[in-house]
DNA sequence: CGCTTTTCATTTTCACAACATTTAATTGTA
DNA sequence: TACAATTAAATGTTGTGAAAATGAAAAGCG
């Protein structure tokens, strides 16, 4: 269901604010998509984005602080996620020893064989935008919403 | 700051696994700002949207469940955001004659004119969209959207 | 050195989302 | 008409995001 439909509005103030509008529609929709789709395996999309960082590292340690400033969502609460990845054996914290503020954070074997099964789920969900969306009109989209992105801190 | 920078990616698997990207971190962090632009209001941008859903009603009563499916975020308590407007005095719950199950709800007068104020805020801050955005290129990036959007149920 | 400031992680508080259950009213149907 | 099924809203519980407060360690500086 296209945007105005899905929050019956006939017309907006300007395309710009229709823009607005559908951008918060569909990152709500996709959000949803993406929390159903990890619910069978107790993963959030916040937990996942963490272990996607993680596996980024390739087996290299990351400080907690690096991983929050990595996450699509900034302000969420990492200590509490990095507990829930930990009680749940995906993730490890280590103490950094020239520095003994930070706490470095790696995947466990089995942290790594989940988020690789993950990854492939995400992955083919994914792939389905591709029927829907052609490459060059990706491509613009890209740089219309960064252009906003851009002009924030 | 671009979506590849803020989120430390140098590559993406796909232009499209790149806007999905692009389409979540700018959700995030418009609602970011609607969230500090509102708060000086104590008014959360859930609550802001019911607002504006009883603005575009003029005065004619909306039972609450109609609120609930036109809102950005389907997911949300309807009930309990009502609770929090209706302690407030911004709104008012109705009972409705002809189905005493249902509940309707209308803007106080105060409601109305806070629901102005707000949204003359709110309009200015999506006026610098205008800048940022052509007005082609929103309306491009509107229909790649929503081309997902209308996928889905 | 000693002191203040900054940095990093955790904890806390509040608001909301997710999901289940409950209560009440209406509809459908035998 | 009786009664089950459905619908609407409220409520209870748990988890989580947002933002601020707290505590501990390091850095900066007179």
């Amino acid at each position: 269901m296209k945007t105005p439909e899905a929050l019956h509005m006939r017309q907006f103030a300007s395309p710009q604010q229709q823009l607005a509008l559908t951008v918060l529609h569909t990152a709500s929709s996709m959000l949803s998509r993406h929390r159903a789709l990890l619910k069978p395996y107790g993963v959030t999309p916040e937990q996942f984005n963490i272990l996607r960082i993680l596996k980024g590292q390739q087996g290299q340690p990351i400080a907690l602080r690096d991983i929050s400033s990595r996450m699509i969502d900034r302000n969420s609460n990492t200590s509490r996620l990095i507990d829930k990845l930990t009680k749940k054996d995906l993730v490890q914290r280590e103490s950094c020893p020239n520095d003994r503020r930070r706490v470095d954070i790696v995947l466990t074997p089995e942290g790594l064989h989940m988020t690789d099964m993950l990854k492939n789920i995400m992955d083919e969900e994914m792939s389905l935008l591709e029927e829907v969306w052609p490459k060059h009109l990706a491509e613009a989209a890209i740089e219309t919403l960064d252009a906003w992105n851009d002009t924030q801190p």
